[in-house]
DNA sequence: GGCGACATGTAGCTGATCTACTTATCAGGG
DNA sequence: CCCTGATAAGTAGATCAGCTACATGTCGCC
């Protein structure tokens, strides 16, 4: 799969997997690799940087903690997150619906 | 729909439209507009420059006349072109496959 | 004459994702 | 005891597709 691809679809794919239960950075990378099917294996360099801007928007509020010697940073979904969530998938929908309206992929 | 969701998934697009017939760009802009249900509507700026390269990506060959005293440059699908729309398909179901694994969109 | 549709193009900006790197803890094998 | 691999989080800098804004010109119609 194209790097390029993901471009703007990422945003909604991370606040998903944190919707049901807060997770951290890693956890969030663990997640995403396997509601992906393991496609979705995302590089450290895209995935904190991501989780800081989606903070800095008010989408996702983080927490530190320590586990077994190891620092982690908890996020969760905040209030503005859950409406960006829902109009994200919503957004997915129409997005669908272009590209399979122009490439007709049923007509190999 | 964000200009950033388009990001790589323009180029099988566009050579989805060329597909069974040969269109100049200005037409390509019409098909899109028309078979997107009016949501796909590109600014030249992104068209043109992406038609070009495609061209020199060797995935549509162009070639120039005159109708009605107004120049155009009509773009058909080369060899390379219509394994790359093919591909392009694969790609974009396997694509989509990922983004619902993750988004689950049926759960609001 | 002027406007809107037709038709093609370029210059320069933006910013999300990538590659490559750094730092640190812990468990297990040799 | 050291080394590797998994766990955990980050930054710096490069890339490049799609964007805005602009430029050029024809044609039909009011």
């Amino acid at each position: 799969m194209k790097a390029d691809a993901l471009r703007g679809h990422l945003d909604p794919m991370i606040l998903a997997v944190v919707e049901n239960e807060p997770l951290h950075g890693y956890a969030i990378m663990e997640a995403l690799l396997e509601r992906s099917g393991g496609e979705l294996d995302l590089p450290t360099g895209t995935l904190y940087p991501a989780l800081r801007r989606l903070e800095r928007a008010g989408y996702l509020a983080s927490e530190w903690s320590t586990v077994g010697g190891r620092k982690r940073r908890t996020y969760q979904l905040t209030t503005a997150g859950q409406k960006m969530l829902a109009s994200g998938k919503q957004e997915w929908l129409t997005f669908r619906a272009v590209v399979e309206g122009v490439l007709r992929p049923g007509q190999a």
